[in-house]
DNA sequence: ACCGCATGAGAAAACCTTTTCTCACTTGAC
DNA sequence: GTCAAGTGAGAAAAGGTTTTCTCATGCGGT
């Protein structure tokens, strides 16, 4: 206690908090000596009194850490600057596991909790609506009346395919993940929108195998071949850039391919780098980082989902800008 | 407060942890309506006193996660069972930004800090040697006298080489990272020991275009071809196994393709799944995890590196045993 | 009938901060 | 010279829990 070391008991803590009266060469010499001595303010009975733990929880079920890294890595840096430290909280699709970390979070008064996990049309197994403290969702689905942030999918598909056409490629194919998913039908409907209904949507699974099937079953279709590829996520587009070059179809001269989430240890590493769609999940999390911290500061933020706008990541899987490898920032 | 609920203050406590003296109907009543009312102790006044806040520090800069989560996965179940929550900082080897991370994780007085990383041979950029709380290294190098586990790597690639021999392989070469990561100069003085000096060591980068580049370079030497790759990770593996394929080499008829750190987005969807080591980060995690909780409730715990056996992961890159896949249970 | 002891349960201190309250002393004004 | 106001700094309470201490009651033994 710098008390101790310095002359007082509580003047210490007004010193050191620019609080309080009294004279300045004591709040100097208070200052100074703490420095010295090198004191650090216990922050648990600090939170005790100002019912600030400085501690937010995150809590996912996506074991895998694909998507909630990103966001993770997001929520830090947002709350870094802010003192706050987050329990990060891996909860498997197991409801009475999750309740034991909510319970244990709760325990130690996190002052927010962000919920994420791996598919935003799915809630986490466990009911986070009637919390005393406050809930944000992030890439995953919320309750009535909550904040949720979530990528915009619609939009992300868009900036594909008018990409795609833009380089001047007009028979645009979709292969996708399953139907079931909310983020597909999302991405389809845009595909329609923007390539018209001139090629098929073919769904499947979210693997690289099925991006080879698919590409087999589209040149197995007597006609003319799409010239371009508008995949659901980067391990099909994968799949699909892999099968064309086993069949002699030059990516991107003949055909352009574009994935969809920037996954880097499968976009870069495809022949050739993926063009793709970047969902920003960082900026999804440092977003829902800075809410959660509003919120628990009492200031009133509206409730209702925020869709972040997707980024498309340039690498040479499509041709046009002959650019190599911009956007490689991350 | 259940004091409020019930009847008495302090009595509520003694009764709710079973100790002091009272009668057993007045122990029986606090604890029923404490379960009534939700009462759940406030764990911040609880470590205020105990001085045990029932958190722990992961420290990593392993940005990527990819050995991270496991690890961090491995931990926390460990530890859910005692009450003990994770903060996760993620470091990007940024010296700045990790001493804030630790300072702030001090605060909130953390039992111990667990630091992890991507390599086993280098340090995290923030020295942790004298803290006043315990510190466990897991796959990152640890300072003098501390407690540090880590995978053996040379255990696991004699385990890869055995199995190569086993299945009559005879001609076995080795496609590696670089020479200066300690891992790599100890997986290839396994090699050697188990392989003998026939066939070359090729040093490169962790990626799939140097085990594409690799596999031209030894094809295009004259003289007899080898029978069997033990790659330096599964990237290189996976990039190995395409260019044999390419080539017309039949994976694993031909020649048997054997990876390491059973990273299973990449080895589970390369043509064939790859055979593999895994280092097992969850069980070192799991270990670590219960170290660090021995010495934060003052149990001795003998000083020195632990090194942790790697299992082998069959899947269909090698041949020998027909089984298909098993070992897929993460 | 009295003393000692066991038993049940509440009082109080401690953990470390922050914040409000109080007090002594100085200074300026009338 | 007295009073009000202002200034510096310490005292005390609060926050929620655990632990130790104290006290009152009732019982058994002599």
């Amino acid at each position: 206690m710098a008390a101790a070391a310095a002359v007082s008991i509580s003047t210490a803590s007004k010193a050191l908090n620019d609080t309080g009266r009294m004279g300045a060469e004591t709040r100097e010499r208070v200052k100074r000596i703490a420095g010295e001595i090198g004191y650090r303010p216990n922050a648990l009975a600090r939170g005790l009194l100002s019912k600030r733990s400085f501690t937010i929880g995150l809590l996912t079920n996506d074991t895998y850490g694909r998507f909630t890294l990103p966001v993770m890595a997001g929520i830090s840096d947002a709350l870094v600057d802010h003192g706050v430290s987050v329990f990060l909280c891996a909860i498997e699709d197991d409801p009475a596991l999750a309740q034991i970390h909510v319970d244990a979070m709760l325990d130690k008064q996190v002052d927010g909790i962000i919920a994420t996990g791996k598919r935003l049309d799915r809630r986490l197994p466990v009911d986070l609506s009637n919390l005393h403290v406050p809930v944000v969702y992030a890439f995953t689905e919320g309750t009535q009346n909550s904040v949720t942030f979530r990528s915009d999918d619609e939009q992300g598909a868009r900036l594909a395919v008018e990409w795609l056409a833009k380089i001047g490629r007009r028979r645009i194919a979709h292969i996708t993940g399953p139907e079931d998913f909310f983020s597909v039908r999302e991405r389809a409907g845009a595909y329609h929108e923007v390539a018209g209904h001139r090629e098929p949507v073919l769904y499947g699974v979210w693997s690289e195998s099925w991006g080879h099937e698919a590409v087999e079953q589209l040149w197995k279709r007597p006609g003319e071949k799409p010239d371009a590829l508008f995949c659901g996520n980067d391990q099909i587009a994968r799949g699909a850039a892999d099968a064309l070059r086993e069949r002699g179809v030059k990516v991107p001269q003949d055909v352009s391919v574009i994935g969809f989430d920037n996954w880097e240890i499968v976009a870069a590493q495809t022949r050739p780098p993926l063009t793709t769609v970047d969902m920003e999940l960082k900026e999804l999390g440092r977003q829902a980082g800075l809410t959660v911290l509003a919120l628990a500061e009492g200031r009133p933020v509206e409730p209702g989902v925020r869709k972040l706008p997707c980024r498309l990541i340039v690498r040479q899987s499509c041709g046009g800008k002959t650019s190599n490898d911009q956007g490689n920032e991350t």
